[in-house]
DNA sequence: TTGTAGGCGTTATCAA
DNA sequence: TTGATAACGCCTACAA
């Protein structure tokens, strides 16, 4: 509370607040050398600080960024964030973040709040269905919105080519020789599950597999250890899928354990991936096979993209991030282990 | 831009501002039900929303509490973040944070920022030396500083006693037999490493084993992989040191896939144990023995404080919240998996 | 080069 | 129960 006002500091220094405010925000506009000194040497003593309240009001723009997640401790939203976070330092922006936790109210709520800020820009990751957006609400919102992850033909959006993801997925392990693919899938509804199944399938069809049977784990390891149990026990060698999908990593690697568990070897009794190539998928043993989405990336992107707009750019642009399978050995491609 | 003010709101609805200031921002001050009601409907239909800025500006208060942590991508801060974030949430806080990535200069910039928004208070994650604070520093700040993780007399702080977490590790695996420990440490100047280390210390040589060598793994995977290695490589199977304990899960995990890589068994060759208790640990194999630290409690304890204050709550307090060993499989004190 | 004063959108005090 | 109006702290024409 109580912090030094512009007024006490212009009292202090002898000089109208209208000066130390053209030195205070860094202005270019002329101020006499010998005033300018003294000054300084006043904000300096005093410690002050614009409000950033005030200076918002008065120029009508937050340097603010918001960002609405499902959940911040989630890694592959963690990146995503650091990634926006790391261009708005740069661009002098900062981040107002809010987990929805997947929960409409909260949702609804924080949505709320960060419009309230006056937030010069929105990014919502995640392709849940908790928050909704419909191009004449955000309208009324009169805020950039970019969409990371998530299909949108209204907004802005920046996502890596799911279905391309899953297709080339598949089609690695149908080049070595797998005839039986299962899926892992992560929430219901999520977007990120629906196109790489969506490939997964595509790529099936066309090597004449039999559909593959799709099991939800609900994008963590215990769901993925679970589904991929529901998949491989109870089944005869015969009709066991000998080679599992899993919608990101951390499904995979409850997979993994799963597996391990059962007493099945990965790669040689089932092969296994993931998506996002999370830090510690390198790390795992068999090391996890999977594609790396380059999560910070999508941040700077869709960062990159409201900076963009701000300097006029007006057209709804759909950004798309190269993605990149990463092949390592619990897809059985290699039979060593490689150090890294 | 553009946004819907409060005069406007009253000039459609015919009443003054201050008749809908009492109704939007939801005050107890007596307003007539039919113009209520008129009032009611016309926000709605314009989509009304105060603008934050003024509102703190009026209020001298803003809702807003400021995060600093080392890197939001890293699990442990992303975890502490969330239990931050959930009990701002609960009582109507929101929360903006900044990564320092452990750099100086990007830290005073963040700081800077966060005090312009004059944030209400101030949690600071991390026992990292990139920012420092002095009792008068932040007198001058005029805000609430509350410490997680980190040792300071002269604040808040929120901690789990890191001396006896390394102690009551170092003892678990002296009481299996252990004689060779090694300690793979985290980056320099961390307090959770020199804690950690001192109570793995104090538990060797209280159990009358020489000092454990140390090497340095800066808190990644790749760290922790080379760490072990130096550890474990180039040394007779009489000098091998026999339980290795990271600081923390990443390591431990970097550690497990480097024995794995010199053809040694976890845990019979080498046993192991991190800390931090990251979801992951539970679903690797062998599954990793670890040391919990409640990280969101973390900061939801930080939180409360907060609270505590705003209430007139003086002191300054240091709350320890309890950690416990996590026994699972990697430390070799059972012998068979167990499935969660 | 410096200062005066109006405005940014709200809240809150005081009258009516 | 309602309405003017003075803050809140800063920026920025416009004057001097």
């Amino acid at each position: 509370m109580a912090a030094v006002t512009i007024r006490e500091v212009a009292e202090a220094a002898g000089v109208s607040v209208a000066t130390v405010s053209r030195i205070a925000s860094g202005s270019d506009y002329p101020v006499g050398a010998r005033t300018r000194e003294r000054v300084e040497a006043v904000i300096e003593a005093l410690g002050y600080r614009p409000n950033q309240s005030a200076t918002d009001l008065s120029r009508r723009d937050t340097h603010l960024v918001g960002v609405l997640a499902p959940d911040m401790a989630n890694q592959y939203y963690a990146e995503v964030t650091r990634g926006i976070e790391d261009a708005a330092h740069e661009a002098g922006y900062q981040v107002l973040f809010s987990s929805t936790d997947r929960r409409k109210t909260r949702a609804e709520t924080a949505l709320e709040a960060l419009l309230r800020r006056r937030v010069a820009a929105l990014i919502i990751l995640g392709g849940g269905d908790e928050v909704r957006l419909t191009r004449k609400q955000v309208a009324s919102y009169g805020t950039e919105v970019v969409l990371i992850g998530r299909a949108g033909e209204d907004f802005p959006t920046v996502t890596t080519d799911g279905e391309q993801a899953g297709q080339v997925m598949a089609q690695h392990f149908i080049d070595l020789g797998h005839r039986h693919l299962a899926f892992i899938a992560g929430s219901r509804g999520s977007t990120a599950t629906r196109l790489r199944l969506s490939g997964v399938r595509r790529a099936a069809r066309a090597g004449g597999l039999t559909a593959p049977p799709v099991s939800r784990g609900g994008y963590t390891e215990q769901g993925g250890y679970r589904a991929a149990r529901d998949l491989l026990a109870n089944t005869t060698a015969r009709e066991r899928p000998t080679a599992l999908i899993a919608a990101n990593d951390r499904m995979a690697i409850g997979a993994m354990a799963a597996a391990h568990d059962l007493g099945l070897s990965v790669p040689d009794d089932v092969a296994l991936a993931g998506f996002d190539d999370t830090p510690i998928s390198a790390y795992v043993r068999p090391a996890l096979t999977t594609y790396s989405l380059r999560s910070a990336q999508l941040g700077a992107e869709a960062m990159q993209m409201i900076l963009d707009r701000e300097e006029g750019e007006t057209s709804i642009r759909h950004r798309t991030v190269d993605g990149d399978i990463v092949v390592r050995e619990s897809c059985g491609a290699h039979r060593r282990a490689t150090t890294p």
